[in-house]
DNA sequence: GGAACTCGCCAC
DNA sequence: AAACGTGGCGAGTTCC
């Protein structure tokens, strides 16, 4: 009775042609090199022996095994963490769901033992290999895999993918990305072009609080928020971004600071965040410490502005956390508690899309869940178009793949004028005009591989604005 | 011998 | 007062 949500039809029919779309997208499939995959592998497993048995002839491994005293498992991380932390006493600040010590890569690295560094190293092929190839492998079938993806599993209503999961294919690590994508091609003839949605979340919560200040930065290209909040965290008059070290504060300032603050972190976790970002230690600060800033480092510059260690650089950052809520985007903010009265008053919240979230949500949960899942829908939205361009139209072009804010097409290279037009008009145009919540400017950038290369190759072209 | 759990790690 | 969200999956382990 208390389900009256006039979106709901909506939200239906976004869902039912959502699922048409994506089974095509999975029946087309995406092209496999297995010769490669069965190549890498044993390569792979060739490499990881090798490790397994110089490790085993370390002065660490024999203590760990006769302390022990029987068979140790070098995969096992119970064994190891009883070893590190409980018969040599070693400490360290990481602590797992369960209250355990943990072995993750950041405890283990600030351990500071050289032999875990190639353990390190051994777990990071084994999970290219038995994550990744080995599924890869195993799913194709006739040197193509097609892998599901599910509108039904999601919190959220965001998709998911599985049976092998296309969504989380490496991509920051080097290495690691190009072992994975180098499996994976378009048809013969055919490259893949990347479409993804610019700054979608950010854009789609504006959607919701419409905060001027925001809705300026989005509105206006020449402004830029990141920029302008690096320039408040690192006391400094002008980021110029073709400057290497200004780039990364301007990095640093957006994933350490910016989108942890919209997402629910604060002030602590940002502060330590951003000292990895710009390498300055947790301590007290001394000359020449830190990444290099034009003519000197950047404890000598954050030294002269008066900050002189991390805990004044924390108190710092708290002033800032506090101007950016309540004087730079009060919007936002005030947007955020009136949520959390009405989720805490109806027991549910519904998302401009027409979807509706309810069950036990934290304070974080109940104003990133909206954002999260409008978001996607515009993709999805987006991509149901354009297959039904493709479909129409007969075009040898196909969608293969889609993680949430972007999509990946097989596209054939004579037709690639024509589908970027389509794009564009599509994300430009009528989605705005379909929703017309959308009160903001909606863009993708573009990126196309070469012709016969796999997704591992580096794009030749960005597609730019004047070729639309 | 399989279900269910923990941990770690990949993506957005 | 509390302290960023959503997934999938492999290996090791424990439970029944």
């Amino acid at each position: 009775m208390y389900d009256i949500n006039p979106h709901r039809e909506n939200a239906y029919k976004l869902l039912h042609d959502g699922i048409l779309a994506l089974t095509r997208v999975e029946q087309a499939g995406i092209r496999i090199d297995l010769e490669y995959t069965r190549n890498m592998k044993l390569r792979l497993t060739r490499m990881i022996d090798r490790l397994e048995k110089e490790f085993k002839n370390t002065k660490f491994y024999r203590r760990w095994e006769h302390t022990t005293g029987k068979k140790i498992n070098i995969g096992s991380n119970p064994q190891l963490a009883h070893y590190l932390y409980d018969v040599i006493g070693l400490k360290t600040e990481r602590i797992t769901e369960t209250g355990q010590y943990s072995t993750d890569e950041e405890s283990l690295i600030s351990l500071n033992i050289p032999e875990l560094n190639s353990l390190l190293r051994i777990r990071k092929l084994k999970k290219v290999r038995d994550t990744y190839l080995d599924a890869f492998e195993r799913e194709q079938v006739d040197e193509y895999i097609h892998p599901f993806f599910n509108l039904h599993l999601v919190t959220t209503y965001r998709s998911s993918s599985d049976s092998p999961n296309f969504q989380n294919i490496p991509k920051r690590d080097e290495e690691a990305m190009q072992i994975c994508r180098r499996a994976l091609y378009p048809r013969p003839g055919h490259q893949f072009l990347e479409v993804d949605f610019k700054g979608i979340e950010v854009g789609i919560s504006t959607c919701y609080h419409k905060d001027p200040t925001m809705l300026r930065y989005l509105r206006n290209p020449a402004s830029d928020m990141h920029a302008d909040m690096a320039r408040q965290i690192f006391v400094i008059d002008k980021i110029d971004k073709s400057l290497t070290s200004h780039y990364t504060l301007r990095q640093a300032a957006k994933n350490g600071f910016v989108f942890p603050e919209f997402y629910g972190d604060y002030y602590k976790n940002c502060a330590m965040n951003l000292c990895g970002w710009v390498k300055l230690p947790q301590e007290r600060w001394r000359k020449g410490q830190g990444i290099e800033l034009p003519g000197r480092a950047i404890s000598d510059h954050l030294i002269e502005k008066g900050i002189e260690s991390y805990s004044s650089f924390e108190e710092h950052l708290k002033k800032i956390e506090n101007d950016f809520w309540e004087k730079r985007f009060p919007e936002y903010a005030k947007w955020k508690e009136r949520w959390w009265k009405i989720y805490r008053r109806y027991g549910y919240i519904d998302l401009l899309t027409g979807f509706r979230c309810s069950g036990i949500m934290s304070k974080n949960d109940v104003t990133n869940y909206p954002v999260q899942g409008a978001a996607f829908h515009c993709l999805l939205w987006t991509l149901i178009q354009v297959d039904k361009v493709m479909k129409e139209e007969g075009l040898d072009s196909r969608i293969v793949n889609q993680i949430h804010d972007s999509m990946l097409i097989d596209l054939n290279p004579t037709e690639l004028n024509h589908i970027i037009r389509v794009i564009n008009g599509i994300v430009r145009e009528d989605l705005p005009t379909h929703w017309k919540w959308i009160i903001v400017p909606m863009q993708v950038d573009m990126e196309i591989s070469p012709v016969d290369e796999s997704w591992a190759e580096k794009k030749e072209m960005k597609v730019k604005e004047e070729f639309v």
